[in-house]
DNA sequence: TTGACAAAATGAACAGTGTTCAGTAATTTT
DNA sequence: AAAATTACTGAACACTGTTCATTTTGTCAA
């Protein structure tokens, strides 16, 4: 009985095909433009046959999310070299910073637009979101156990880190850093990381 | 010649009559319902007209966030009684969140829709956001003043600070934080905010 | 009051969007 | 070969923002 398995594979080819449409569209377009109809097109298929494969818009947009988070996990990993806790937490801030606003795109996906959010709610689980927050608990747990942040937990330090950085990104992406000049805004961001840090780096 | 004033009173009076329009189908079916169409049906007029008073939708949300600031402007200031600078400082972050996740409509208008962004980039001048931005400048100089934040400069501590609140806000109204049980998320929002004010609580 | 001009408003048209579903085509099973 | 199942289609629905030729309304001088 082979033949449920090469239907399944051919499910999931199919599926394949849909999502690398969506991945080519996504990058040569911007994520925005990817329609539904504009993939019926490439991969010269109707548009119905999409909802056979996806159960609507979001859910492709979730897996194109899933595919950024795996780039930004790898970018990740280039800060495991450094043996200093905090130096570590520090630089795993600003290569956060770097790829937000070096692929503002594959950032708006995995953090802002509404979308994969809804799927995330929905679905009860997030694996690639999960495994880049443990990788930053495991860092911030460092830290507390060479004795910086005094008192606080690890979970709870994690989300207030992540929020510092994901804030800085997420104002530069959606332009709500007017006060500062055009061309000052970049290296502001990045300075306002900095100063946040060089205040937290305290053993209490 | 009182005519030109009186066809500019009421060209504004109808600017003010598509604002109100958009204001009450924002507030009652969200922002994102806010469509040309819909105004044109409430005020009983074409959709066609809309366009001799507002360049485009975008202009007609940027109004809308204006709106919204000023409402947020507005709850900021009850922090102004606190006389101690770092505590005004952390009440004014428990305001901002508390506004960001009892509001999520004006919050997404104020600092994450697209729309806005594109006319304060624009327009290169953001009354309502600088005169908020102003208030914690001026909160963080008092700081400053009294001796918290050694070494940093009020301008880029202030987006650091800012950057940390809005991240917070912002992922949750973005659902990014389905690591923690849906019941915990809002108190581990505030929860992180606290951590992180209780570690930056030092004069060096 | 009438004719001329300007200003204001219209609404159809353009070019899209996500999603559904009755009907057709292809494949597999009996 | 016929029946049953699966895969696919594409028209239809209900929307979206925006433009522009055409019509309506308002103003003003003759």
């Amino acid at each position: 009985m082979g033949i449920k398995q090469r239907k399944d594979r051919e499910r999931e080819e199919k599926k394949d095909l849909i999502l690398d449409a969506a991945k080519r569209i996504s990058i040569e377009e911007g994520f925005e433009k990817v329609s539904i109809r504009k993939i019926a097109e490439e991969i010269e298929y109707s548009p119905g046959t999409i909802y056979l494969y996806f159960k609507n818009r979001d859910e492709i947009l979730f897996e194109l999310h899933n595919i950024a988070f795996q780039k930004f996990y790898k970018e990740q990993l280039k800060i495991s070299h450094i043996t200093e806790p905090f130096e570590k937490l520090r630089e795993h801030g600003r290569v956060y910073i770097k790829f937000g606003l070096d692929n503002p795109d594959l950032y708006e996906l995995m953090f802002i637009v509404q979308a994969p959010g809804n799927e995330i709610e929905s679905s009860q689980s997030w694996n690639e979101g999960m495994k880049t927050f443990d990788f930053l608990r495991s860092n911030v747990q460092e830290c507390l156990d060479a004795g910086y942040f005094k008192g606080s937990d690890a979970n709870t330090l994690s989300i207030a880190m992540w929020s510092l950085v994901h804030g800085i990104v997420s104002l530069y992406l959606r332009k709500r850093m007017a006060m500062v000049p055009k061309d000052f805004i970049k290296p502001v961001m990045f300075g306002a990381y900095e100063t946040m840090i060089d205040n937290l780096n305290q053993k209490k």
